[in-house]
DNA sequence: CACTCAAATGGGAATGATTGTCAATTTCGC
DNA sequence: GCGAAATTGACAATCATTCCCATTTGAGTG
């Protein structure tokens, strides 16, 4: 495991720790930083970066990107699943796949990879949009 | 399959197509562009994103993205794969995964989505990382 | 509690990849 | 060869993320 620096429990922490654990999907650290100003808390926008990396380099959270490259948190835990989005309409469907999680985790197993987390995307055409 | 918008060949992204082929790791577009300008081929960096962007969208190579979010491209064997990137080091594993590919068929049909395609990217840490 | 000092903060500036703009150029079917 | 439509290039504009640095704060210590 990597070594954790030290780290101190500071107002702002708890409140970005906080807000991360009342979204169900993945945030951007700029959207997190928009839902703490609307919550009345004040973090600076490079404190809510700084405390959301240090945050998932120590395991706490899952750090992920999306497709255009901005980088997502999610608390752990939150239960995990995929999503099947409509190319057409954008609609999108919650897919528990507890087979991939299995096949992520013994992929990993075989070729030696530690930590092994995955993302995946499905896309297709839903029956409305045919 | 995703609908193929018209393309046209053009000296410019043969030249991409022909760099990046070269390249036997990944490579993002801003370091193929330095390596086009290298080999004296004058191509607008916009260009080469646009065809990169146009590439990986067709399927004619395989775009990922690094730790740092950097979106990295390289000539894919044409068969259909994943990866298993090592989030140290970035090397990478290919991964055959009939098991995945049957999973999101069996999905997509449940769900009545037609021509499900997906994404699949696995990421850990390699063996000589820890 | 008062004291000390490194860790943490904030916020504005800096960075750097990616995208948008639009006139000029090039491809390709006819 | 012609003309419409795609493509290009140079540069400006975006935008997430990081850097900088003066100021604040957490938490041991005596």
């Amino acid at each position: 495991m990597a070594e954790q620096a030290p780290r101190r429990t500071t107002r702002q922490r708890a409140a970005v720790a906080a807000a991360l654990g009342q979204c169900e999907e993945f945030v951007s650290a700029q959207e997190l930083h928009a839902r703490l100003r609307t919550d009345g808390e004040r973090v600076g926008l490079a404190t809510v970066y700084r405390n959301l990396q240090s945050m998932a380099a120590d395991g706490e959270i899952d750090m992920i990107r999306r497709d255009d490259g901005e980088a997502v948190y999610r608390a752990c835990s939150t239960d995990h699943h995929h999503h099947l989005v409509c190319r057409v309409c954008g609609s999108t469907v919650e897919i528990a796949g507890p087979a991939v999680e299995r096949w992520a985790d013994r992929v990993g197993a075989e070729h030696d990879y530690a930590e092994v987390s995955h993302t995946v995307e499905l896309t297709g055409v839903c029956a409305s949009c045919r």
